[in-house]
DNA sequence: GCTAGGTGCATCGGTAAGCGATGTATAGTT
DNA sequence: AACTATACATCGCTTACCGATGCACCTAGC
């Protein structure tokens, strides 16, 4: 059995096609760690991720991944009609929603201690 | 329009449904540093996930994306049917994978600091 | 010699989810 | 009038997790 070594795909590529399935898991516990501090919108959500990892947040990700935690109960939602602007959806964390965080939270952190003993001695 | 709230789901079942989507993109990375010390191979490599961060590393998981590394030219893979044991897939490094690792491992860091910005002031 | 458990590899298929493309609507700018 | 930014949302193609399952070998205990 031969294994053809695909060259088409760079590093480049690889790394491009690695990074939403990285993104994947601890986007959730970005945006449950931010409404902990303060309300939101989804589109205030995604600038804001932009902004602070200059990570791009797809609206295709990121409105469907709302929708899921309103399902189950990790966050409370909230019209504003009010202002100027377009209305907004805010989104309020739970009680639910705070717990999980935390444990994710934790979660994080043993994976981060892991990592960081693997680069130590490289 | 109203939504139901999914009381089904426990915190702790959202959070076990939650590990596999966190787990999905570091553990390529936890692979390739791991593999940047020294050869190891799919059995190797799962017990020592599963002792570090007392993670468990399904087999479904770990074989299917290994072959992944393999065909994407990030890792060179040998057979070692020397010794007593069952024949033994092993796993090197190769140059695309120490690159593509380095990259992983900043964005990893990106991550890190983000995340600890947030929970700082909580 | 038989059986149970550990080692070691692998695939299949049901299910979950990313996200590019696309759509709607309003406000402000050129 | 045209374009950009704000703000929401869904569809469907594709990727990938992983529980279940299977094969093969070795060692230990009865």
């Amino acid at each position: 059995m031969q294994m053809v070594m695909n060259d088409e795909n760079s590093v480049e590529q690889l790394f491009a096609r690695w990074q939403p399935q990285a993104r994947k898991g601890w986007l959730e516990t970005f945006i449950l760690l931010l409404l902990c501090q303060k309300r939101s919108y989804g589109y205030e959500i995604a600038t804001n991720l932009r902004q602070s990892l200059d990570a791009e947040l797809p609206e295709g990700t990121l409105y469907p991944l709302l929708r899921r935690m309103q399902r189950d109960g990790l966050v409370d939602t909230e019209w504003d009609t009010e202002g100027s602007s377009n209305p907004r959806k805010y989104y309020t964390i739970s009680n639910r929603g705070r717990e999980l965080a935390s444990m994710m939270q934790s979660e994080w952190t043993r994976w981060s201690q892991t990592m960081r003993a693997l680069e130590k001695d490289q």
